[in-house]
DNA sequence: ACGGCGCGTTGATCCAAATCAATGCGGCCT
DNA sequence: AGGCCGCATTGATTTGGATCAACGCGCCGT
């Protein structure tokens, strides 16, 4: 198991490097570049610790003090108009880094949908660490640089697409890279409700829930339930979401 | 003068050292993380060339041989529907570093808006270059993660704000970052057509010009000439920008 | 098993921005 | 200096998605 939520890991040289020497989701994750014989030092700064569903644990504006590699569960990353108005500029799951950014407050804030696994780094002390692995800064240009992709993506997606191209798009990203429901390749879970798929798309609840009903309907995806999909026709939904419909 | 388009720089030592030594856009870059001792190895792989207005120099799903540093002129980044609809995501000036990203093809097109002056360097020599300089590799990383802000705040416009709001956040983000008229600390020019502004905001080119319409009858701003803003009232038109009006 | 509550769906109406349409205007070429 | 062309503005109408409203339903706790 691992250390209750905030409480520093204790820094046994053998109990500290085993939480990232046994960390199973290293190998999915900027960890991976510091090597194994290194591992303790990385162990040293990391701080294991959990959120509840609905958590909020990273809060925009607040002092950004540390660095977040999710290890289990799903988290929605969002900003907020005074107003109440969300925009939720991503989730993230397994081996996702957070907290990238030079400002020295967080840019957005993060909360836990499912329960989250994740590590706390200090942002002073990783950076120190970086020094010495140049490898895991290639790694975080190399995250920044995709995610910076993924966002211009999801900028054409909110500037210019319908409805149903925003549903067909995110869908079909989903099912790349959601998990996949056993016995079956093209079903997979949605672990965030219908407000944060319309917070996501730009879209309201009831427009996210109509073109989903529309979809069925039209026999392009089944909806077992309101968290699972199944796509039947992933080349024509392929089609809807990159506007070539 | 620089060299005509796509020309290698001649690899003369002197002559290539200068290119990098006596660019005036190096220290607003990148490239000023290479200290002048070694500035000769950054020049031997830059190649100096420029584009005429209008002109596409980087073509989205192309291979992705070279990074580009704008040296003068604006840039505008886009991706596009096929049936046309197009998102800009981003203006880039002097000092913008482009084509960052993983893949090895280009995620986006770049067109000149002026004329523009740029360095291209070659992916692989740059990469080569990077494992001697970490502390420019750390400035990527830099570079990365401010536009990873500055796409999540875009998302957060193009997803949730109105019209008003767009035009207010994309006028007081030109009056920070561009190009002031001389003798007005409030007045500054607009490089890019409405059209351009339409397709960055997720409006139409008539909705551009009816809410800098309606701006300006409102006091915030003056309109001096199409290709020209005044900001009267900037702590206003901030709080439309934020959704505080 | 029952009741309540939060989430999701469905329906009716409204509205901000898109689309369609016409006119203004400034720069550039002849 | 005149005329043309591309961009910008302004006006009329339409519409996709938002908003307002009601209901369904599954899950959880008692």
């Amino acid at each position: 198991m691992y250390a209750p939520s905030t409480r520093p890991v204790v820094l046994d040289p053998r109990g500290a490097a085993n939480i990232c020497a046994n960390c199973d989701a290293r190998s999915q994750s900027v960890c991976d570049a510091v090597p194994n014989s290194d591992i303790a030092r990385l162990a040293a700064i990391a701080v294991a610790t959990h959120a509840e569903p609905g958590t909020t644990f990273i809060q925009e504006g607040d002092s950004a003090t540390h660095f977040f590699n999710i290890s289990a569960g799903t988290v929605r990353m969002y900003k907020m108009l005074p107003d109440g108005r969300r925009q939720i500029t991503g989730f993230s799951g397994v081996g996702h880094f957070l907290g990238l950014a030079v400002s020295d407050t967080y840019a957005f804030s993060a909360e836990a949908i499912d329960r989250v696994r994740f590590c706390k780094f200090s942002r002073a002390r990783l950076r120190t660490l970086l020094d010495d692995f140049p490898a895991m800064e290639k790694r975080l240009l190399a995250v920044a640089s995709t995610e910076l992709v993924a966002a211009q993506d999801q900028m054409l997606l909110l500037g210019r697409k319908t409805a149903r191209e925003r549903l067909a798009s995110f869908l079909m990203l989903q099912s790349r890279q959601g998990t996949m429901c056993q016995g079956s390749r093209s079903r997979f879970a949605l672990p965030m409700s219908r407000g944060d798929i319309a917070d996501y798309l730009g879209l309201t609840i009831e427009t996210v829930s109509r073109t989903l009903t529309k979809l069925r309907i039209e026999g392009f995806i089944e909806i077992p339930s309101a968290s699972e999909i199944a796509i039947r026709a992933p080349g024509a939904l392929e089609n809807l979401a990159t506007g070539m419909a």
